[in-house]
DNA sequence: ATATTTTTTGAACATATGTTAGAAATATAA
DNA sequence: TTATATTTCTAACATATGTTCAAAAAATAT
């Protein structure tokens, strides 16, 4: 055990063990379990399944569920922040900040959809880990959230973002926003980069027509009618 | 049952009965815990405990933890259209797409997060969801999202969204993006209306100060220097 | 070829879970 | 009150699930 271990160390060149061929295929099959199913939902029997594997194995791997859990968000996070911390290290020193945001759009978007089988990181597996694997990675989650707080703060403060939004809560939006592509993106549909331009687009412009935004209105909760039919267009 | 059925209806009226309470009470529990632990994760012995029944009473309104999950669903999707629909109703004839798109985003907001314990629709839940359960309600779901594809056509028709964007993809997005709150919303930050005031300037103006704007930039991915180190600011 | 280590299996266990059914308790009607 | 219908409880069931462990199989070293 603690050979193969020392074996699998990236550092130490070595011929691959059929220990570490089987381990990634078990992550991987449990990478895709885990984000069809979610945590709960996932069973250590169709994992076994999914890797060719019996059930008993896997704890050759992984000694519970909640560490097997843990090694899948491990490697979500970490793709996408290599991904897109590597994206931004290429960048040219005259980029402007705008285009290094656009350059981290981009490769966040494609960090999340290229992880195999719909990525992890999502939300509907956060919610159901038990609190102490949370905490574990709560760390590696907001090191890479931070990374973005500095980098709308630094664009903001050279005056490429709007001084009156909330550079927090833009952050957070805005990778909820293209997180959310996890939810709807098909690979028969719009392609990686389509779905990024048009990202682009809506942080550029917004979507209203450039003069025709309209001011604050009044709310409308106070005023209803339930009988009202609806009519658009 | 059947003359129970009768009475829960709202159109009759009738003194509500202790099963119509004990409903509400269940169905309400239901909520919170499918919401917290998602399908799977959420036990019909924990629904009965913060209902205050025992777990075999539960089956005396829902014949199967499938079928509540279909009740606690449809209260979700219903909640969140009905409002938006009320909202869009009163809007004066007068009134720009850009306003009731606006006012849209406002109860939409406000419906997902008033939902008593964190609201439901969540994604985390729906990729849990039996195939058939999730069948029943993606009507209910589709013709409301078919709303908003119509309410932002209509609003592109008439020259307030700009024509480069594709409404439909528009549309998941801005609902995405919308939704995610549900995930970051906490009821002692941001207030709903302050953060539906964030969205209308991100859909307004984009992030990025006008003029400003970096055009398209080649794609980075290309040329990956690994031990680069990233310095931002 | 033999011995040793590494990997995989298959059956079994304890527990948790959805569900059922009849009895008990409570409310309603006569 | 008595009788009837409604609501809730308790205990039990069948099954699914995370996990363990000794033995088999496969790989590696001697």
């Amino acid at each position: 055990m603690v050979i193969a271990a020392l074996a699998r160390n990236k550092s130490v060149k070595r011929k691959q063990s059929k220990a570490d061929i089987s381990r990634d295929k078990v992550l991987a099959a449990a990478v895709q379990v885990f984000s069809e199913k979610g945590y709960a939902g996932a069973t250590m029997r169709e994992v076994a399944r999914v890797a060719g594997l019996s059930a008993g194995s896997l704890y050759y791997y992984f000694s519970s569920k909640e560490l097997m859990m843990e090694a899948v968000i491990n490697v979500s996070i970490n793709n996408v922040s290599k991904t897109v911390l590597n994206a931004i290290a290429v960048q040219p020193p005259s980029a402007s900040y705008a285009e290094k945001i656009k350059v981290a759009i981009k490769a966040h978007l494609r960090g999340i959809l290229s992880s195999g089988a719909n990525a992890v990181i999502s939300r509907y597996l956060w919610v159901q880990i038990p609190d102490d694997v949370k905490q574990k990675h709560f760390i590696a989650q907001s090191a890479y959230e931070e990374f973005w707080l500095n980098l709308l703060a630094a664009a903001q403060n050279a005056g490429e973002i709007r001084a009156d939004l909330d550079a927090r809560l833009t952050r957070t939006i805005l990778l909820s926003a293209i997180n959310s592509a996890l939810d709807w993106y098909r690979p028969d549909g719009k392609s990686v980069d389509e779905i990024a331009d048009i990202f682009f687009k809506l942080l550029e412009g917004g979507i209203l027509t450039p003069g025709l935004a309209a001011d604050d209105i009044s709310s409308p909760q106070d005023r209803l009618r339930d009988d009202d039919s609806v009519i658009i267009k």
